[in-house]
DNA sequence: TGACAAAACTAATCTGATTAGTTATTATAT
DNA sequence: ATATAATAACTAATCAGATTAGTTTTGTCA
């Protein structure tokens, strides 16, 4: 394979950090190649296009985020792996703004090609069957902290939320409510006071 | 003020309607002036560039989600008053996708130049307020409900969930576990079982 | 009626993505 | 060692769409 100089890998690199230097948003072949040191038309055989290369830097931030939640849970568990997962992500996408950005805009379906769900879905996933909660209430545990988490980051990101302490304190708060909502669906828990009927009137 | 057929609201609602049929992100001038039957150099004479279209857009998505949130409260109070909001949010994000996007993409400090909170934040700060809820906590939880609301839309959008309808069942148990939340930071309530020290340890 | 201002138009410019076609490099098989 | 084939880079060219410049039209108001 000639000129080895250049793979996959180090364009994502070059990709994350470009867009954490000046958000995804701005990211352009351009200014992308010429951070490589190429012609921006040479990028063409690594890349199919932007929008792929956005779609591609989405998934590096995931395997890079889930890699390193994953090592953070190694030996902790219960609410603590909770928080642990929750305070990584939040530091994730504190460090990576512009992996982060493109992780929240591309997102796709949280499952492979096969079905299966992918690496980051499949820890947290566990961290709910280890736990005495029903399997259909895991899949909406998950969707709620995802939404939280997510949203958060991103209402950050944007400015939304000042970038200060009391952001962080209100993450975590958040994250212990959300807790506290898991609690009182494990089996045997109190139970939590839903209504029965419509959701809009 | 001559040729007084467009003006800045047709233009929104134009922009909107296109948002919502293609997305944001593909949302140009070129196919909005077509729309509006019109050449693209024209929308100049009322917008001042594409980028800052899509902000006006999110303000005007804002206006009008919050007003439909303001409506849908008159007469209602307590946990089914943070139910409607929820709910109506929910909706109009499913039936304006468009603007939604550029609703959370195009966020910004949710207040007015002169530093009060806007509408909306002002109708849920009394919606916390109506609680006995100290008034450092109502912030909190106005973050919280914001960012997983957001988040919950959002990653819908995404189509990380499934448009079907156990994602909204999913979004309205997450409704229940902040409304849980909630009530346990109320004075006199139970509390919420906090931890004192660091979050990342 | 005539002058002004607003808003639209056409023509032109600029930027950046993408395509076409060519050249250089290197792993591999002879 | 050397020829071959595949890969990756290059240059030149095209295209699309935003934006700017300069002009014309049209409605308002003195």
């Amino acid at each position: 394979m000639p000129r080895g100089n250049l793979d996959k890998t180090k364009i994502l690199e070059a990709a994350a950090a470009l867009a954490n230097e000046i958000s995804v948003k701005k990211l352009s072949l351009k200014q992308l190649a010429q951070k490589l040191n190429i012609q921006p038309p040479s990028l063409y055989n690594h890349v199919q296009s932007l929008d792929h290369l956005r779609l591609d830097l989405a998934a590096y931030g995931w395997d890079q985020a889930g890699a390193r939640i994953a090592e953070a849970l190694i030996g902790v568990s219960g609410d603590e792996a909770i928080r642990r997962a929750c305070s990584v992500f939040y530091e994730y996408a504190e460090e990576n703004p512009g992996v982060f950005e493109a992780m929240a805009y591309y997102n796709r379906e949280n499952r492979t090609a096969g079905g299966e769900p992918d690496r980051l879905t499949g820890i947290l996933y566990r961290l709910c069957r280890a736990r005495d909660i029903a399997e259909t209430d895991a899949v909406h545990v998950l969707r709620i902290f995802r939404s939280y988490i997510e949203g958060f980051a991103l209402l950050t990101r944007h400015g939304v939320f000042p970038a200060d302490e009391t952001a962080r304190e209100s993450f975590f708060y958040g994250v212990e409510f959300l807790i506290a909502g898991i609690r009182q669906l494990e089996r045997g828990g109190a139970g939590l006071p839903m209504r029965g009927g419509t959701n809009d009137g």
